[in-house]
DNA sequence: TCTTCATTTGAACATTTGTTCATATGTTAA
DNA sequence: TTAACATATGAACAAATGTTCAAATGAAGA
């Protein structure tokens, strides 16, 4: 990274800062975690498994949404192994497979109630 | 909320759940704080504010983008009062705002770093 | 086998989002 | 006042996102 001298205000700082900026492959990770719980939906998905698991249909009426919109979601959560599932015959249940997940929340969760 | 007992699994689980989940409200406050930092570039303005404080010229030049780029996502950061500034003449200084997301911040590192 | 049910998938659509560019503020120094 | 500079703002655009609908899996029971 260049730091061009004639725009660049305060050249130290710059410096000092851009040595703390973690690598950008770090920066995506982190923002794919904060991004998978950015959606009002999908984050009352997850706050509906943080006590225990349910089957894609409880789902959809604890958060009053489709089974189809409740299974994209959750397809999405998958990938991002936020949350795993296990079959049961015909059901699939679903459950919190991340524990730092469960940290986030609860810190937000506190944020929002000061 | 009502139940449908025809198409639901399991009603009690579902009961129990329900009681636990935050209201809307808080669901997207908290949904609303993930999203701020969801963006990649706005988390690298964020971190680049984490030790110090910074002009919007500076972060420009460390986070690669343009001065009006950075602005724009500096107002949302400032609207979602994540970032307060002070000006000193031309300059106007951005700092953190808000203790909670560097602990957000700080967690999410780790969780990527193992 | 056929039917039913739980879940998944794909395409389509409207909405939201981040960046760019041009222009506007607002401050300082000449 | 003027010029120069730091920052902010608005419109426009492409890209990403969440939901809906219809159709496809895949498992259990008749």
């Amino acid at each position: 990274m260049d730091i061009c001298a004639e725009k660049c205000i305060n050249e130290k700082k710059v410096r000092e800062t851009v040595k703390t900026i973690p690598q950008q492959e770090d920066i995506s990770q982190m923002a794919d975690i904060f991004k998978a719980l950015s959606d009002p939906s999908r984050l009352k998905i997850v706050l509906a498994l943080l006590n225990q698991e349910h089957c894609v249909c409880d789902i959809a009426v604890i958060c009053d949404q489709t089974d189809s919109a409740i299974s994209h979601q959750l397809r999405i959560l998958r990938t991002m192994k936020i949350v795993k599932n296990r079959r049961e015959g015909k059901i699939i249940y679903y459950s919190i497979d991340d524990d730092h997940v469960i940290s986030l929340i609860h810190m937000s969760l506190n944020h929002v109630r000061h």
